[in-house]
DNA sequence: ATAAAAGTCTATTGATTTGGTAGGGTAATA
DNA sequence: TATTACCCTACCAAATCAATAGACTTTTAT
């Protein structure tokens, strides 16, 4: 399951996504309009702008705003960035990747069931971008 | 990504679907040949006993079996009982159904893309048994 | 009978993560 | 130059995770 924080994000980054080309957006108004906790949703803002997601604009008329346009941004960016591995087993992860202990994954059906999985999963998140999430 | 007790689990089970029909098995003897903490094994028998997956016989000769046919324990059913919700969010889940508070889900972009991340999982989950794990 | 084997049960513990709060600091702009 | 609005550090409670301890019961072989 994606954490509250990820699914925070995923209700603020949409948000962004309809305002985008609008100018900055204020932090209390995402808090308000998505109802997520001000302060919980600063850090989370902040976290993706050092991760080169969203930028930002200090003072009088400031706010957040996309970095980039929304079809450059992938569902699958985002869920590694706030959430972590997408894959069910560290093994068949490719961000996350560790080794199997005491496991040989050439003959493990575990292994090969979760990177069926994986694939599966990455296909879709891989494919769709923040504009795909909103309503045209 | 999947608990370390759900990993645990796994292991035990597939070695339990190697042994399948060859009697009981010992805690002990699954905790040494898949490097399981002892205790901590003994948990998730135990768990696994009262969810109905596994059966045990007391005493000398006694230990741990499959209640019923590899092939009839589905993985699907593993990782929900153990590990909990298959689905990235409340809203998709099947069997941890939660109604999405604050958004439509006649309308939601990202509803809509994990409905079909969930999809694409079971169906590769729920169409794997115990069986499928271990090499023939 | 009875001792040993083997699962059963309760509980506790320490570490980590999660979800969230508090409050002052800093930069930009009208 | 005052105000606005993001930036940063720290902290906290609750939950979850991973694992351990130890006593108890039931079963079976001898």
């Amino acid at each position: 399951m994606l954490s509250k924080k990820s699914q925070y994000a995923f209700k603020a980054l949409t948000y962004l996504t309809e305002k985008y080309g609008q100018g900055p957006v204020l932090i209390s108004e995402i808090s308000k309009k998505k109802k997520v906790p001000l302060k919980f949703l600063e850090n989370i803002l902040l976290e993706l702008k050092k991760e080169g997601i969203l930028d930002s604009k200090k003072g009088k008329g400031g706010g957040y705003f996309l970095k980039q346009k929304p079809e450059k941004i992938k569902v699958a960016t985002i869920i590694r960035l706030i959430n972590g591995p997408i894959a069910m087993l560290p093994c068949v992860s490719l961000y996350f990747y560790e080794r199997c202990k005491n496991c040989d994954e050439k003959h493990c059906g575990l292994h090969d069931m979760m990177l069926e999985v994986r694939d599966a999963t990455l296909n879709i998140v891989e494919n769709r971008t923040l504009k795909d999430l909103i309503t045209p």
